[in-house]
DNA sequence: GGAAATTTTAGGGAAAACCCTTAGTGTGGT
DNA sequence: ACCACACTAAGGGTTTTCCCTAAAATTTCC
């Protein structure tokens, strides 16, 4: 997690919008890049880069709201702010229900655009680090075996090996090998590590 | 937490739709309750059964919008659903930031009110659930004294008594009385659970 | 000042966890 | 058939935790 500086997307396809916002962004020192539809941003922009988009929602081929969804539904992370100079309320709902950090109406105060910007990215940053966290610990998980993986959850609940012996009913020796393969791929030490571990990695799952 | 009937609050100053509106609550059976004004609204309620609050913005003293404000911000978990009939862009947008759940204008399909109803009765119902556990576990958390709270920190954290002895400069024989005492106060067993207490004692705090 | 609670230390024994090596069995792929 | 891997099991020793009793020093509160 090299501290990237924050780009910031902007999808609009009047030309002229984009040029303007993007002119006011680098002035403040943030890197941008423009694309003329949903699609041609789709198949550009990399969710592990701090950032956030600027979208217009009316758009020939996909409307702003559907890329919306389908980013939320890819499991998408980057923070949207919906930029969009015919909007009404239905719209402003449904957009912000599927998970738009704001909506704002052009034209709009340079300040409270710019403002809004660095909130998104701040949250970016935030959220990047946190999907980290977990997706380390998913990846750690991946790699125990069935056994060692049942093992390692009963630890985590604080069963003793006794215990989950009888639960599994194989031998105590049987369970310490477990435990032991399962400390080590983990690399976690102790009972109450592996219990944290567990918890991270299925919050959320 | 008996499991009580879901209790919608009812929030207009006007009197014909606030009981055009209980009446259809009620014809699904659910239980319902009316008020004139915020105040009137903020007396009266109580954030421990599960149901929502049907809201309307443009009233005669506190506005809609500052009730949700100062709803959030007294740390009630209680769904909103807006409900009003001169909305615009900018108010839906604040409200839903501010984090009510949803933003309806008049007329509304009651079909459409009622699944938004039962929506927000269940997500309540979620969420008193969830507060229930970490209120649980921090009360408990509360019981101990300084020096066993620190101590059941550390195990939390995977320390080892020995470690814990050091850190805290105090004998090996200490650690084990304070973590004993700790485990007895939380109720638990073993260092993993306690690790799981601390974690949900913790987040979002 | 005295009672109550907290913090501190200790001895000693039972239970559990930890660490090492060795090894038989079964399964899947080359 | 052979290799790699997972699962199983055991012996034996060290360390740590768990549980009990006991008690002195300190702080807090009435």
């Amino acid at each position: 997690m090299t501290d990237q500086p924050a780009l910031v997307y902007v999808v609009d396809d009047d030309e002229a919008m984009r040029r303007s916002l993007c002119w006011l962004l680098r002035s403040v020192g943030l890197e941008c890049r423009e694309y003329a539809s949903a699609d041609a941003f789709t198949a550009a922009f990399e969710d592990t880069r701090p950032g956030c988009l600027l979208l217009d929602i009316r758009m020939p081929g996909q409307s702003g709201l559907d890329l919306l969804d389908s980013l939320s539904k890819g499991g998408a992370i980057l923070p949207v702010l919906i930029l969009t100079g015919h909007g009404d309320v239905p719209m402003a709902v449904r957009a912000l229900k599927a998970g738009a950090m704001d909506f704002l109406e052009k034209p709009c105060n340079d300040q409270v655009l710019l403002d809004r910007v660095q909130e998104a990215v701040s949250e970016h940053a935030r959220r990047l680090a946190e999907r980290e966290v977990r997706s380390e610990a998913r990846q750690r998980l991946d790699n125990l075996t069935a056994r060692e993986r049942q093992v390692a959850e009963l630890v985590s609940r604080g069963l003793s090996n006794k215990a989950i012996a009888r639960d599994l009913e194989i031998s105590l020796k049987t369970v310490e090998v477990h435990r032991h393969n399962a400390m080590v791929k983990l690399k976690v030490e102790g009972a109450a590590e592996l219990a944290r571990l567990w918890v991270e990695a299925e919050e959320g799952a």
